[in-house]
DNA sequence: ATTTAAACGTGATATTTATCACAAATTTTG
DNA sequence: CAAAATTTGTGATAAATATCACGTTTAAAT
């Protein structure tokens, strides 16, 4: 983790939706009151139980939100791609992560001043309007993912991930997993050993082609069926 | 489902947290664009794929939050209980209701028009900030719920929703069940005959006892430990 | 009050997934 | 580059839960 060079708010071409709402003084005060920070693979970004200061930005890279659930386990909630602001909720909230977030490749972030982005929702209800937005998409999409999570049984949901990579953060048939098979295993709710075996039939059975962690959907078809029938 | 006799908004005493923060004159607005309606027992209140045209907010009374998922089996993602906003996140993204909500006892709401809700938003920051606090709070919820879910098997999470319902719904020992086993198996993620079994035990261990629907917990330790434990 | 329908309980069985144990492969480290 | 550590694959087995089939009870309707 290490400070950016610097980088302006007002120039910047990767403002979040909210931040576009805010005008060149709006701005400036923005550029005064945030950091730019690198993260290199792996780093961890938040720590589950500290107090959440600084509203995060992630600006490039993808990211894993994930919590030891209620037993032991690590549970990994979310894949977050960049552009995306991550530890919204706890912000708002009691102020304590109730998650991680780890970088799974190199991330830039920005870290905003808590207070600062506060008085921007209050200031300027285009901000606040926007601001709602990102959250409610976030809850939505959680409540589709814990669905299919709950009701599909794993080869299914392994197929709903698998096209999630594809679809949502590579946008190609071919990609590398950023994760490797335990947390492939935490982000599906299941084992390491069930994992190996769902991917090693898809294998079999001509949908995919894998060496270790790079993947090929070659059947997005019939996946796409899998994931749908469960 | 029936309109209620006049109410007033600017009396009303169970206002929600963002409506605490409006003055007299937004209340008088906020009063000529909302209708009170009332649902008995059963009555939907939300139908999945409709449009969302107002805010729901929940005076009294208990609702389920329940989706069709991915396959066909409903899925109950919460147990509402007034006073609390419904449906919240569809109104400020695509405006599909991804979910129904039903009436699990008698019921009595508001429906506020959405274009004054969101001037509320645009014109009072705090307004807007209590409203982000409302739907943090939301997802932060729903993660640890899921999480549970996951994670815990299925006596684990049964414990789990039985000491919800006596300490965040019912705030008692002794309740009564507002859902019938189906119901109880799709808020749970399971099966109709896998509750009665679990329930069974949990008769059986002296940890409840049970007549019908009516649940009175004997022993909340060790549910709780077993809710922890998974 | 009788009939009908819905909800519930229960045993037998099948399926899915987890667990355990270990070998092979890969990556990291000194 | 060799040694150590980590990650991954794989079979055998166990555990949890789903499914099926049916009988019983409770609630609803005529």
């Amino acid at each position: 983790m290490n400070i950016s060079e610097v980088c302006n708010c007002s120039t910047c071409i990767i403002k979040s939706t909210p931040a576009t709402t805010l005008n060149h003084n709006e701005l400036e005060k923005l550029c005064c009151n945030s950091v730019g920070i690198s993260f290199t693979k792996g780093e961890q970004i938040i720590k589950q139980g500290s107090l959440s200061t600084n509203i995060i930005y992630i600006k490039d890279g993808l990211v894993k939100l994930h919590m030891p659930g209620p037993l032991k386990k690590d549970e990994i909630i979310k894949v977050a791609k960049a552009p995306e602001f991550i530890g919204l909720p706890s912000s708002f909230t009691d102020r304590v992560h109730p998650y991680s977030a780890t970088a799974l490749t190199k991330v830039d972030a920005c870290f905003i001043d808590l207070n600062t982005f506060n008085e921007f929702i209050v200031s300027n209800g285009d901000f606040a309007q926007r601001l709602i937005t990102c959250l409610s998409e976030d809850i939505i999409n959680h409540f589709s993912r814990c669905a299919s999570k709950t009701q599909k049984q794993l080869c299914g949901y392994m197929a709903e991930v698998l096209l999630f990579f594809s679809e949502s953060i590579f946008d190609s048939d071919s990609f590398e997993i950023p994760l490797n098979r335990i947390e492939l295993a935490s982000f599906v709710g299941s084992t390491r050993e069930s994992v190996t075996r769902i991917l090693k039939d898809f294998v079999d059975d001509g949908i995919i082609e894998m060496d270790h962690r790079k993947i090929t959907i070659l059947n997005a078809e019939l996946l796409n069926k899998i994931s749908v029938t469960g």
